[in-house]
DNA sequence: TCGTGACCGTGACAGCTGTCATCTCCTGGG
DNA sequence: CCCAGGAGATGACAGCTGTCACGGTCACGA
């Protein structure tokens, strides 16, 4: 038998990672050499480390599980991120996969496939949740542009257009510009159901 | 030694349901006699399985994990109940006392102290995480009136004024004033934003 | 019994929002 | 070269929103 498949979890939450962990630590042929909870120390830990497969979580601090992905990609080429995540957003499938995240596996799949995903991965082939793949097709690629997308991200704290504006340094005649083409785009009504809608497709 | 005390977990995620069995499952004073994806499960898996303490997750469908407590104190005096969760919102905390749970903990607390908190529990202590309870005292009690909560609810979709009354079987005037309390209740300026800062400190 | 407060509703008003037309600037195809 | 499209901005307009004042009902505790 070949050496165990290295692994590195990535999950802001101390009590998921340790769990994550103990469950890994069942299969013989796997072994956790490194966990941390933010994503920006993801590409050190991997290296000190030679992890081999990073599971990354998309919500963390720092830097979001997808833009680890990318970092891992263009730091270390030869080590494969697996996207294990909680929200299954058809968007962020897509945006895992531009960035080089060779799986992508929702928090509620049966947990003996989680083993087999990290195997797989780690042989070279592509694991995606099969549901999500369909319905990443159906919703079609972003629509929204990038001022959209930050104008969006910001009025999903509720502000008033004024206060959107400042916190995006543009003049709220723009601003209410962009709102509307992306309501437009969201087939909504208001901004706060735009950016709800957007936030939910991972639009943003 | 005494019997091993046993635990039922709840979480929706099959993925986190699995992994904390496995790091449970690394203590031997502790057995996990039953795994359930819903709320609404809760009761019936646990008189079953003889569970002496419940793992409860809040978000969860059918039944949140805190009107689960209520349903197991209820059905079940005896069981102790335990909420683990993602969101450390202190109006959380305040309900699942309420709703008579024994324990409050967050997600990112250490792995290991989680089989400590289900011993302490199943003692007959009282398990709170300490960080949460001073902000607890902090934020006070929910100043919002049930229509407010209610209305805010609804708003968090983010449709227009019209479309809450409708879905609330209120005038939409009704709707304005109730939001407009809200808002000053929240120190806010939207009922976008009186929604989000209501929902993060579990007001809803 | 009275006062208090939650609840429901109406009407009015200032201000904000969503839409549209129009303009400029710049960039990347064809 | 020209054109399309994103980005930024302005002005106008109808409609929606947040606020306030006011009136009414009902339940509850003093």
């Amino acid at each position: 038998m070949s050496d165990p498949i290295k692994v590195l979890l990535a999950d802001d939450q101390a009590l998921v990672r340790g769990a994550l962990a103990a469950l890994l630590a069942l299969e013989s042929d796997l072994t956790v050499v490194a966990e941390v909870g933010r994503g920006d120390e993801v590409v050190d830990r991997a290296r000190e480390s030679g992890a081999d497969v990073c599971l990354l979580d998309i919500e963390m601090p720092g830097l979001d599980g997808i833009a680890a992905a990318a970092a891992v990609r263009e730091a270390l080429p030869g080590v494969r991120t697996l996207i294990v995540t909680t929200f299954g957003r058809p968007g962020y499938l897509r945006r895992a996969l531009e960035a080089g995240a060779s799986g992508f596996v929702v928090k509620d799949t049966p947990a003996r496939q989680l083993a087999e995903a990290v195997r797989r991965v780690h042989a070279g082939l592509r694991v995606v949740d099969p549901s999500l793949a369909t319905e990443s097709l159906v919703d079609g690629a972003n629509p929204l542009t990038e001022r959209e997308r930050e104008v969006l991200r910001v009025a999903l704290d509720g502000g008033t257009v004024a206060a959107i504006a400042a916190r995006v340094h543009l003049s709220p005649g723009t601003v209410r510009n962009h709102l509307s083409s992306a309501i437009g785009k969201t087939s909504t009504s208001t901004r706060a159901e735009a950016a709800r809608v957007a936030r939910e497709r991972g639009w943003l």
